[in-house]
DNA sequence: GCCTAGCTGTGAAACGCTTAACAGCGTTCT
DNA sequence: AGAACGCTGTTAAGCGTTTCACAGCTAGGC
């Protein structure tokens, strides 16, 4: 009966990282992507770290997970960084990603995907309306919801979206796990309830936008001024 | 030159509720909405936890923060409870909402406001493209970006959510700022850099995306099950 | 050639959040 | 009626993350 969260933590050879320092990892990277497609070589802890909103030394500790080191007069290596965040970051081989619901933000998603992120791609779209299905959608196959488990399947698809109305999400995901779907990013307004081994993301805008709302009149909580002194 | 981060908290009276609370808060109230549209009466902090995916101890303590105290018998009213944490929530009046970027995404946030939320209402959307501009989308005005700051000032709108390409973010933002918006939330690929009495989340759905895949290819985290013993 | 300057990497302290443990109390069953 | 049960509110301990502080190093100036 007892209802323990998971620590969510992740065992990467025998460190043990948090999942805080993993957004990170992957926040700098696309900030050094960035910086590489704009001409910079080296870069120092403290600019990485303004660009990613965050202090140098939490930057230097969250590069102690990465096998690389800068030079204390040059800073970091661009290029070099990049890639040794992205050898402890990515699969050894490209993630197939199912994404089930294309409405308005379904069809928003597939735009995070054009370009860049080679790693990872969609490669099934999954929805219930059959004027949406069977089509090429942004050069991805749409199928009903009901071929799902087969699609999934036989593509090996272990990562799945759910962009669906809040009443249909749990018996999707439950589809979706059932077809052996291993992580999953959630938009609906519900908290998904899966077995503990399957990692569920959830991206909650209804209550994102309340908070900000909230946080909108704030009665000047600035104690000091950021300015230089 | 030292970027201190703001401690994100909120003096409210002579309490200081961490950010964490708050969502926490308004999950907890979007629950209780529904557990009410369905009819039940009571609650206990053991199955209101559940739904929200939280222990009861860290329910019953963010409890703490409304002036309300359940029944160690019945449990909580779930309507009382709701109002209470509203009386917590929720502003004085109703609170004008900008949206600016009206594509696929754009389009897919108001969804988000039909029927519920009627006090945190769109009342103006902005976009660059002339053929989105000066029309009705979804009973909402849109207006050039141009516009901005006059429609901003004089509908008093101090919450924005910011849905434009990464490349335009930055000087979207510092647009909507200028014109008096106190809270804003962003969903394009960058940290946006503002004025520290600004309060600014981030929606970064393509790191959540990355995170997700990571987490797809872990070995096994489960230490313990969370059955029955 | 040494000395200063400024950055990196990292052990240790500090902070905030979560989890455990317990006193209080209303209801129910014997 | 008395006692036992189960839930709430709250204080105290535990834990993880962030921040501080400093040793080590490399280039450049004098």
């Amino acid at each position: 009966m007892m209802i323990k969260r998971t620590p969510k933590r992740l065992k990467l050879g025998r460190r043990t990282v948090s999942e805080l320092v993993v957004v990170r990892l992957i926040l700098y990277r696309r900030i050094l992507r960035d910086l590489a497609f704009s001409g910079a070589r080296y870069v120092f802890s403290h600019q990485l770290a303004a660009l990613a909103d965050v202090t140098p030394e939490q930057l230097r500790r969250d590069l102690m997970n990465v096998r690389y080191e800068g030079s204390p007069t040059r800073g970091y290596e661009v290029v070099v960084l990049e890639e040794c965040i992205g050898a402890f970051l990515d699969p050894p081989t490209t993630q197939a990603v199912a994404l089930v619901g294309v409405g308005n933000l379904g069809r928003a998603l597939f735009a995070y995907f054009l370009g860049r992120r080679p790693l990872l791609q969609i490669v099934a779209a999954f929805d219930i309306d059959p004027a949406k299905v069977d089509r090429m959608i942004n050069g991805c196959p749409s199928y009903h919801i009901s071929d799902a488990r087969t699609v999934i399947r036989d593509n090996g698809i272990n990562v799945a979206i759910v962009a669906v109305p809040a009443a249909a999400a749990q018996s999707v995901a439950d589809t979706l796990v059932e077809a052996g779907v291993r992580s999953l990013l959630n938009f609906a307004d519900v908290r998904l309830r899966l077995p503990p081994d399957v990692y569920v993301e959830h991206i909650d805008i209804g209550v994102t936008l309340e908070k900000v709302a909230f946080f909108a009149r704030r009665p000047a909580a600035t104690e000091k001024d950021t300015r230089s002194p």
